[in-house]
DNA sequence: CTAACGTTTGTCCAACCGGTCAAAAATTTG
DNA sequence: CAAATTTTTGACCGGTTGGACAAACGTTAG
């Protein structure tokens, strides 16, 4: 999962990990409320509890915190994708894709806010990854649906926007978070908010808004 | 619409007024694509084809700037929504503003952007506005759809949750445009996307996923 | 023409920011 | 213990950035 980019593992110490931990811990948050440009190492430092020139000993760059980061955030962002199986019933499938991703997003929405914050910048870091690994797994999961579909087990309708419209409709309660809470209000807003967003998409999901009968 | 918080109307010479449209134009494209800590005045006073001391002579601070292209922006943002209304059949009621709102992640994504950034960043300087006039708009047309509702004209379901998921699903093609095109590829990226996600948003949320019969 | 007013620009500054460096402090190793 | 190595820090540097300012330039009205 680490590494797989860097050419030569290099060794570290246990103080060395557990530092580089504590700073990626402080930079997630960091990054995720202020964007790359608009988060600062000195930032960064005193949420992970050093001085500047100490953080810069064990990540030489800004950019190689973000880097960091982004790679790791990567693998973990897409499991719930990937999980997407061609076994059990379709609709079912579908719904736990959804279930998961909006826990997700209730988990980690700094992780979302920050994969949000790099796609809004135009994606300049991660651009080769959009357009060869990510293609690539949503084509293949597109594939798997449009077979439940020749089966007649789900509507026809786009794959590819299917899996769109389940991603923004999930992360949104992750990335517009403040607007969600604000337009629920005090008592609406509180936890059961994401009990209530499960009910509604899973119900948008396989019924849509026309009235049964 | 403009003016509205400052509370004296300063005088303004045509040139001024021109100068203005001319930097605030500018700084959309610059702002939406870099957020606001990401965007220099230099930047935005190169855009807009004039010097950074002239540009600071029609605007006095960087933030000034920000908050005339959001004040501006809240209300032709919402005006979709605005125009839902009890008058007609709710589906076809609900279908076009759907529509609209696609239509202008369409044609005006460095708003979308601008605004989506905003949010992302916690929303520090509209605040109030979500909590007000915004809470506000989308609780009285919630209570609109939830008549339709008890009408038996569409399904019954959250009305809140429902303007967020089109809201989501909409704005995601503005935001995440880099993604969605990335994912597309070449040929089905092209300007007909907007199309595709216009037939798949209508069958989403008119009927669902539940195959027929 | 000229005085008044509006516009534009070059220059400057203080704060900030990413990053370096050498030296001190702490830790590990023999 | 002492030497070697790793970790931490204060001081510093060059570049950038938001913004101030006064002087120059342009325009308009009397």
């Amino acid at each position: 999962m680490t590494g797989a980019v860097e050419s030569s593992a290099p060794r570290r110490t246990r103080i060395q990990l557990e530092k580089r931990e504590l700073i990626l811990e402080a930079a997630l948050e960091v990054f995720s409320t202020n964007g790359f440009r608009g988060s600062t190492i000195d930032q960064i430092a005193e949420a992970a509890g050093m001085s500047k020139p100490n953080l810069l000993y064990y990540f030489r760059r800004k950019e190689d915190i973000h880097e960091t980061l982004m790679q790791r955030l990567l693998d973990t962002w897409l499991a719930p994708l990937r999980e997407l199986d061609d076994i059990g019933d379709p609709l079912t499938e579908l719904r736990s894709y959804i279930r998961r991703k909006l826990e997700m997003a209730r988990d980690f929405p700094r992780e979302s806010r920050l994969f949000a914050n790099e796609i809004l910048q135009g994606a300049p870091r991660i651009m080769p990854m959009l357009e060869g690994e990510l293609k690539t797994l949503v084509d293949e999961k597109a594939n798997v649906i449009k077979g439940w579909m020749r089966a007649g087990k789900i509507a026809r309708t786009d794959p590819w926007h299917l899996i769109f419209s389940i991603w923004a409709t999930t992360q949104h309660y992750a990335d517009f978070d403040v607007q969600v809470r604000a337009v629920l209000g005090p008592d609406r807003g509180g936890d059961g908010r994401f009990e209530d967003a499960a009910r509604f998409l899973e119900q948008l999901f396989i019924d849509g808004l026309k009235p049964k009968g």
